[in-house]
RNA sequence: CCAGGGGGCCGGGCAGCCGCGUCGCUUAUGCGCCGAGGAAAGUCCGGGCUCCACGAAGCAAGGGUGGCGGGUAACCCCCGCCGGGCGGGUCUGCUUGCAGGCGAAGCCCAGGGAAAGUGCCACAGAGAGUAUACCGCCGAUGGCCCCGGAUCAGGUCCGGGGCACAGGCAAGGCUGAAAGGGUGCGGUAAGAGCGCACCGGGGCGUUGGUAACAAGGUCCGCAUGGCAAACCCCACCCGGAGCAAGACCGAAUAGGGGUGUCGCGCCGCAAGGCAGGCCGGCUUCGGCCGAGGCACCCGGGUUGGUUGCUUGAGCGCUGGGGCAACCCAGGGCCUAGAUGAAUGGCUGCCCCUGCGGCGCGGGUCCUUCACGGAUACCACCCGCAGGACAGAACCCGGCUUACAGGCCCCCUGGCACU
């Protein structure tokens, strides 16, 4: 688990994957395992609709992160809307593609970068 | 049974698998217990708790509350009662569709003061608070004109008619949220509390009630419309900030505190006094400080961790008091404590609602001796979809707002039956 901010400002220069629901970012950590963090901003709703859509992305890295995981990676997951009304096990294969795409190296660049760059 | 109205409660259940958090026991792996709400919400009131501030008295300012009595730790909350408005209906009056009185259950009321003062009352309307006079009514009295009579005539007097000049009136019309008591009869030139009856209102004392207030008595024809969620007046109440409060632990640097010493606006050898500053906005009394440099000692902002952190105005049971809110006594129970923030995911059965299907059963209809057929009805079966509002963050008492669906109780009036 992931709590200091400075892991979740690092997180955002590794790859970056965008499913409905949800978006990844994964980026190696040197040897410390595999390592998750949730982020979900006020943008998506109230406390409701935020805590229960962390708890959704608990129990999707729970299951898809000792298989499908990036050893020795942060995992981030970013709250999008539609992360509470889709279907879980839909977007539980939503999460296993979005890892296999950023095992392969082919994320989206990293943010920061993006418009800036003419 | 019909009509009207009020209140309380629940808010999916059981089971399996995989997980999460605290705690306990085991230990390098597990096991066990417990784990959201009636609103956990809005953060609108009231408290507990914590720290800060606070010398005393008075004044001022600001904020809040506002019928009476009770409940409570307290309240802008709750209960009971009172008053006003609404209310099924019922009664009275007459100009017969209007006015007024009484009024079940129940609903609503920021319900002190409007003869302390200031202010406001848009539009419409003649007139909006020292009422008003547009239309209208009258024109008794006075004036002018005409006719008749009396007198010799001017003139005067008597009778009749007209004008609407002076003047009288405010009933009726109109406007409005509101038009200066209401209805009726009498009265009058026309009218008017001008007089009377009833209703309403005011003063005074009487009786009942803890009180708000009520009832009846007597006097007064009636003099003072609304707004105080406009200023204001009256009575009572009120320090500030919040668990990111606060406490503890631990290393380095700037600043902070104490002691000693040197030194210090004016007077003085000194003690001290004065000027000056501070002590919540002001006053009085009172208190404190009264430059700074150096040395030594103490202590530690931020970040992280621990604590505060869940036993409490607690929950339910029995008995008692009270119309009730609520209170008292006895014995029983322990019921979430996270901090990037645990309580989740999947499945089966059952429950409720909706849609679709098919067969059997029942009902209804068609036809018939029968067989049979139809069905937008009911139950069963199968399939599919849906099951609200919403997530504790120091803790309580309230208020307000949100909510699929469901259950229960009570009150008033009417009808029917026993």
């Amino acid at each position: 688990m992931l709590t200091r901010r400075s892991d979740f400002l690092a997180a955002n220069h590794g790859l970056r994957v965008a499913r409905p629901g949800f978006v990844l970012l994964v980026r190696a950590n040197g040897g410390q395992g595999k390592r998750y963090g949730i982020t979900v901003t006020k943008k998506v709703g109230n406390a409701v609709v935020r805590n229960r859509m962390k708890r959704r992305f608990r129990e999707l890295l729970r299951a898809a992160l000792p298989l499908e995981g990036l050893p020795d990676h942060d995992h981030v997951l970013i709250g999008r809307d539609g992360g509470i009304e889709r279907d879980f096990a839909r977007m539980r294969d939503e999460l296993g593609i979005a890892l296999a795409r950023a095992a392969e190296g082919k994320g989206d660049a990293p943010r920061g970068q993006r418009g800036r760059r003419r």
